[in-house]
DNA sequence: TCTATGTCAAGTATGATACAAGTAGGTCAT
DNA sequence: ATGACCTACTTGTATCATACTTGACATAGA
């Protein structure tokens, strides 16, 4: 007796060797549903199910009107394909989790105030947990006039950026290695003086101005910074160093 | 088979890389939307698409009346707006020296196997100054056949993308925190374990083979990478962080 | 249950055109 | 030389039209 062949699985399966095989580069349009069921000789509704069954595993994504594209994560592609630590988190299936240690309005620390021009800001300081190790100290300050509305449970459950009602821009951040303080040491259970990545960030809003600063610090043992050149610089230094003024 | 083109990507991807060729200077003018729109033989909306999707890039801005150009120096600007610390030196009035450590034909190590496949390579070990302080120290390994040709000489006075005959391409690189090793704590004239930056950086030529590797290490205390974001991520973490693998 | 065919609605890309508003550069009277 | 003015060209914005796409559904055959 013939097997009987499931066309749109059939369909599907080809459709998946194709895509991961690359013949539609990233964020590239896939032919019609038209065009594919032309191809493959079936009609519109069997080249559909083929594809709503590569969507289901997250291969492909469509928007009406458009058309079918592969699925990639767009924010990568424009910072030099860079990926998240969430996405590394969530890919090696660990448990990801935030704590918040401190939530208070304060008056602005005068490193902060260099950049954000207000008497007082919302400090909220996190830890954040992979697994239960902690692998993340963040402080964030934002204007009290942003912060009025955020409540501590909201700050737990969510990451900060969709909290704010402000459409943001860009983001400067500089990366250094320090040694740990001894509150750092304790929170991530390693000895004082231990290498740790420190990241201090300023976010601006659409028109550039500064909303948000943040202030994180990663274990050195747990972490590191991965970034792809497009081009390589005329230097052998990494690009981006710069010398600490010894002030 | 031919998959769909969305023509304004197209152009917009064109437009991009003429600008990143310099084609257009910085600074410069742009042709106007309706020149470029004869060349490509597509409407002026089609045009302006591609160039507001540049915009959102920062690649590229425009002023009513003018007309487009070139937002940034666009090297830097596809790096993430990166200034090299060569360019830092030179406007500090500092002086840069190199002094070669170490220049050898060895057999290639595990660590840097991985990347060059090849059973002999050229080790070249620097320590970098300013001002007669000691900021970096980098150690470039290359496979045999591009290092026969170089000597210790050349290796102190250039830097060492110059005096390769090899058209290079994108790089990739991680950046760490280590505790300071003893021989590191002694050029660097701090104490053992300070925590130092660790870059490990593979260049590859221009058809993305691997060509060099190189590690380079930075006292804490006088050193930080500054990145600027044109846009944010959807994430509190930092782009491009991490957890290492602890094996 | 899978497939083929058809139909309609809604969304998108592109083109053609028009007009408002800003800029640069020249002309001209003073 | 200077200021007023005009002109040509630019981007910014808004229409309308067309062709093509997915989304959703109905109907029918195997």
């Amino acid at each position: 007796m013939a097997d009987r062949v499931i066309r749109y699985r059939q369909i599907a399966s080809a459709l998946r060797s194709r895509i991961e095989a690359g013949e539609f580069g990233a964020g590239r349009v896939l032919p019609s549903e038209a065009a594919l069921g032309k191809e493959f000789e079936v009609s519109r509704v069997t080249v559909r199910k083929a594809l709503e069954a590569l969507r289901d595993e997250g291969l492909v994504a469509s928007r009406q009107g458009f058309g079918w594209f592969v699925a990639v994560d767009p924010l990568r592609q424009s910072l030099g394909r860079l990926g998240t630590i969430e996405a590394q988190l969530a890919a090696s299936d660990r448990v990801s989790e935030r704590h918040v240690l401190g939530f208070a309005f304060v008056p602005t620390p005068a490193a902060v105030k260099r950049h954000l021009d207000v008497d007082t800001v919302l400090e909220v300081r996190r830890l954040n947990r992979a697994d239960g190790q902690p692998f993340a100290r963040v402080t964030v300050w934002c204007p009290e006039h942003l912060g009025a509305e955020l409540s501590r449970a909201e700050v737990e459950a969510s990451p900060f950026y969709e909290l704010l009602d402000v459409p943001l821009g860009g983001a400067s951040q500089t990366i250094g290695a320090q040694a740990a303080s001894e509150a750092d040491a304790e929170l991530f259970d390693v000895p004082v003086g231990s290498p740790v990545l420190v990241c201090h960030r300023t976010t601006n809003d659409a028109a550039g101005q500064p909303v948000l600063v943040s202030e994180h610090v990663f274990p050195g043992h747990l972490t590191e910074f991965v970034v792809d050149l497009p081009h390589v610089a005329a230097s052998m230094a990494p690009s981006g160093l710069r010398l600490v003024d010894p002030a």
